[in-house]
DNA sequence: ATATTTACTACGACAATCGTAGTACGACAG
DNA sequence: CTGTCGTACTACGATTGTCGTAGTAAATAT
């Protein structure tokens, strides 16, 4: 059961992570397991490669953080909101992606 | 028209590469322009980025380099060769890629 | 004769990922 | 009440593929 390197995605975890925050917020914990069930164990991102994205795209503007207030939940944690710039990032990295993906496939043997 | 830069491709020009060299030798600027021409110019790889693929594959192992003898064909040239361990590499890739691809665009809203 | 194409090499910068390590709070078991 | 496990991070330096800039030189076209 092959399991995929960060580095292998390299370029992409930007838009694995804005994906999962089209609908709502969300914080470096759950972002993590939810890639890891979505991708159904496939891919498992390193918390280093995570956070240190967080920063990179907070700094980019595509996110903003926030800390939660009440503690009803659970403890205190950083979250991440996407903002409507990283929505045009997103969006746009998707498209490179459709180019990206029919490049690469003219070059691989099935 | 939007052109591909080579660090959206990282890790992948090992495969674009020995893909051309699958069935001959050839050199840079030959390889070059395939890659040019399969992917209809969305993707134009950098000579600097081209040779020193071509060092770290010699130095993995993927590919071997000579020179051309005759020089009936024009100039001195130093073509690359693809080794056995080059082959098995080319195929682990190219299945990494469809993984990898899989993963992706669970991540992709069309 | 000169410009362009061909065929490279050198070298340092950059940026995303990775490895290792460590902190600290909360929940739950024994 | 004590220790372990899960949660939620931060710090920091190493690694590696790509990129930018520059330069060399032979072959071919004008």
């Amino acid at each position: 059961m092959p399991e995929i390197s960060s580095d292998v995605i390299r370029g992409y975890n930007d838009i694995i992570i804005l994906y999962l925050l089209l609908n709502e917020p969300s914080y470096g914990y759950e972002i993590s397991k939810q890639i890891r069930q979505l991708s159904q164990d496939k891919y498992i991102i390193k918390e280093t490669t995570l956070y240190s994205a967080f920063t990179r795209m907070e700094n980019n503007g595509f996110i903003e953080s926030f800390v939660n207030e009440d503690l009803a939940g659970g403890k205190k944690r950083t979250y991440y909101r996407i903002t409507p710039f990283g929505r045009e990032y997103y969006l746009a990295k998707c498209e490179e992606w459709t180019l990206t993906k029919e490049v690469i496939e003219k070059f691989i043997v099935y």
